[in-house]
RNA sequence: UGGGGUGUAGCCAAGCGGUAAGGCAACGGACUUUGACUCCGUCAUGCGUGGGUUCGAAUCCCGCCUCCCCAG
């Protein structure tokens, strides 16, 4: 008899082919969608085919579920994503940062409650979809490894994986391609086998987080004034929490040049905006840190690091500074080191996860006043 | 009131008799398990307004209007 997986089942292809491929080894699996948030069993809310992970999915989950041929659950953890998930989404707002939520979602939901839940129903392991890799390593540690599909690699979005997650986790599209996967959900006869990639934040359907966050923490959002470098005025912005650094669109100031979001000061209600090179900036520091590789830099170390999803890797040298703090160094400047994001360390090959933390500052070269 | 200047898309702006550049913004799409960035596409049958000249006018002429500057 194999091992006893719950495979993390979102309604999309990838979770459906994890599956498929696990039953395949002979594991012993039963399928389970996590119910995040209330409202979500609205029958008149819109729907929101196109999010990582909405209930809206939880049929087309059951039903590859069913094809095949597995049990299937679903989980009811509201309460965990309220706390872990939506609540933090907001403080970080409110701090001036941009947060990621679905790191916090993996981080706290997915491969921890989960994990959690899974092991009192006596399952060995979690599985997702996710393109990434869990190896071995000789001192009885566990990697985090890169997808092998570049394009689709998802190790950025793990970063936060402890050892004894890693220890209960299973990754069955690391060694595959996008494509592979869906011609394997299609052979399988899995509904959804063309179903187009996720994207916008779940508890945010209409991609309004500023509404959201209005209805959320009962305050409405606070005008205030958009200035330049220099403090003069350049218009009137919605209210801090609607941008972040280095955006472009939605600022509505017709200016000579494009005009980027250089700084938010949630202090004085303002936000800054100026040319696109006072974004570059080569330093940061990270919060609330976690290692994978190993326990702790004993000594400034070369590296690769990236600040957000979709990056190439960027050689940096990363220094420990407290038991859950990093600061980094690039080699080369980077744009919008934005506080709130995360930043994953690779190794120089740019293969492995190192670790990851939270973005505390980023040291920007403005001079603000 | 007199003299000078100005008026082109939401904003800036080219054009100087031959059938409305460009930038910004906006909108749409691609990309994407967050926010962004980026890329592609769309965006003035009309140039303050009413006449006139001309085969043809944003471009030349006349009247009126707007705003700005200088005089008083």
């Amino acid at each position: 008899m194999g091992e006893r997986i719950l495979v993390a089942m979102s309604g999309g292809v990838d979770s459906a082919a994890a599956a498929a491929l696990l039953l395949e080894q002979g594991c012993a699996c039963a399928g389970v969608n996590l119910r995040l948030f209330a409202g979500e069993e609205d029958e008149t809310a819109p729907p929101r085919e196109r999010s990582c992970c909405s209930l809206s999915d939880v049929e087309d989950a059951r039903s590859a579920a069913q094809r095949l041929g597995m049990p299937f659950y679903v989980f009811n953890f509201t309460q965990e994503f309220e706390v872990d998930v939506m609540r933090r989404f907001a403080e970080g707002y409110a701090r001036g940062e941009t947060p990621n939520p679905c790191v916090d979602c993996n981080r706290f939901i997915k491969f921890d409650a989960l994990i959690a839940r899974a092991a009192l129903l006596g399952y060995d392991a979690v599985a997702t979809g996710h393109y990434a890799r869990r190896e071995a390593a000789p001192g009885g540690r566990w990697l985090l490894r890169k997808g092998v599909d570049a394009a689709k690699d998802q190790s950025y979005v793990l970063a936060f994986l402890t050892q004894a997650q890693l220890a209960r986790v299973r990754f069955p599209l690391g060694e595959l391609s996008k494509p592979q996967v869906r011609a394997i959900a299609s052979a399988k006869g899995l509904l959804n086998a063309e179903k187009r990639e996720s994207q916008d934040i779940c508890f945010v359907p209409d991609g309004d987080y500023g509404a959201f966050l209005e209805r959320y923490t009962g305050q409405p959002l606070c005008p205030g004034n958009f200035i330049d470098p220099q403090g003069k005025c350049l218009g009137r912005h919605r209210g801090t929490v609607c941008y972040t650094l280095g955006q472009r669109k939605g600022l509505g100031l017709a200016l000579e040049r494009p005009g980027y979001v250089c700084a938010i000061l949630p202090a004085e209600n303002s936000v800054v905006v100026g040319d696109e090179d006072l974004l570059y900036t080569r330093d940061l520091c990270a919060r609330e840190w976690n290692w994978i590789a190993f326990d702790r830099l004993d000594a400034p170390l070369r590296c690769k690091a990236k600040v957000r999803y979709r990056q190439t890797e960027q050689r940096a040298t990363a220094e420990q500074t407290g038991d859950n703090t990093l600061r980094l160094r690039f080699d080369e400047p980077q744009r919008a080191i934005t506080p709130g994001q995360t930043v994953a360390l690779y190794d120089e090959g740019g293969e492995y996860v190192l670790g990851a933390g939270i973005i505390d500052s980023g040291l920007q070269r403005l001079d603000i006043q």
